[in-house]
DNA sequence: CGGGCGCGTCAGGGTTCCGTCAAAGACGGT
DNA sequence: ACCGTCTTTGACGGAACCCTGACGCGCCCG
């Protein structure tokens, strides 16, 4: 099911927005400010994101750039402003699309299922969604792994923590870029968190977790997952 | 540089695009019916397709199919219409934005930077940056060196400076600048670090590090990278 | 020929960074 | 409202890293 975060902050537009779209068997996220729209985009990983750019708490295109710093997801925006300024900014700040108010469902809900559709996995190779090591296999795709035969049992942040590792394919990724594709755009400092975390997966699946085989610290930069 | 192929019946519509699209370094293509577009896409390979809809030979939303059978190039739709069901029926053929006319040029340039910027990543793949030499590997975008078949460990500045003069592509570097940009703007003169720093680099990469190959001084200048 | 300068090497000490543990706080389900 | 699970914090020892000063060598220039 396709997900979807909604921000705005007038009630009646988000309550027409989520009626719309649960109807169309979406699922709907609704956050009123930027900085729970941040909040919540980090949490639930939406597929589409539909943001008013008139927030009571920051602007807009900061909200595009704190999402576009960490993600791709596709961001359709809503404005009551006509002008082609904004539109330039919105969009050369990472917007994908950009309808005015007032607004045709029919047009939203079809520019939605445009953005959606363009993010789909591209035409081509990415089947590799199950990689194996020694001692255990990850299936991204499933969401599981395995070690010994039996499933390891994982809570979410330790799988977020494995898939940016693993989806990385042995390259290094820095602190800064898995605080904030974990935790979110505004925790690139907290590297205690990464600390506790990379020892949870180390001591779920790692033969020997103090002396790490596939979870490599590289000092000060990051860390690295390889096979 | 990106390619544009414009298709519109109206050659002043054209000339405003082709005029607009060559001052910003784009490479434009040109075609004033369907079947011309058709055969042009196929023929140039454009990275992005504007297209008016109001064609003299065949409906537009047709144009939209005959291309998405085989691409995923983006196609950004023109059109006078201003009416609902045409926007949707044309982006669910495959559009990836609608534009109506009249249409303010500076908007149209942003949703064309908007729709190629997207495309970008699906097309081209991952490019690993890899520099070889005789003896290591330096993996740029993974941030990792092997030689002999085995993990060099570098240090955060040891890799920044060797990164610095890996870029530099076999042209001088001088310290000034080595020291800049790895120890930051205020560090113009402090030499010394430049010498403690090539040794460990040399140390860990040269065959023999007191007569380097690659790593080459060149006094009172800078340093220099060599494959 | 001798002093100065720039470069390479080495080792020690202060600081930062990482792994580990434990406990409090937040959340959800029964 | 209670309990179990997950997340967030804080503290601490130990390791890794960065800076610094000292020394030796070769080269250029006086």
């Amino acid at each position: 099911m396709t997900r979807v975060l909604v921000v705005d902050d007038e009630p009646q537009i988000v309550r027409a927005l989520v009626i719309n779209l649960k109807a169309r068997k979406y699922e709907v996220d609704a956050a009123h400010d930027g900085a729970t729209a941040l909040k919540l985009a980090a949490a639930r990983q939406p597929d589409v994101v539909v943001l008013d750019l008139g927030l009571p708490d920051m602007d807009g295109v900061d909200v595009i750039r704190g999402l576009r710093g960490w993600t791709r997801v596709p961001i359709l925006v809503l404005s009551a402003r006509h002008s082609s300024d904004e539109k330039v900014e919105a969009l050369d700040a990472g917007a994908d699309d950009y309808v005015t108010k007032p607004f045709g469902m029919d047009e939203l809900l079809a520019r939605l299922r445009a953005a959606v559709r363009r993010a789909e996995p591209a035409g081509g190779g990415e089947d590799d969604v199950v990689v194996e090591t020694d001692e255990f296999t990850v299936d991204l795709a499933a969401k599981k792994v395995v070690r010994a035969g039996k499933d390891v049992r994982l809570t979410p942040t330790e799988w977020h923590l494995l898939e940016v590792l693993v989806r990385g394919g042995g390259r290094l990724v820095g602190q800064k870029q898995l605080l904030q594709e974990v935790w979110g755009p505004s925790y690139g400092t907290e590297t205690n968190y990464l600390r506790v975390y990379m020892a949870q997966l180390r001591r779920k699946l790692e033969a020997d977790p103090s002396h790490p085989k596939h979870f490599i610290t590289e000092p000060g930069m990051g860390y690295r997952f390889e096979k």
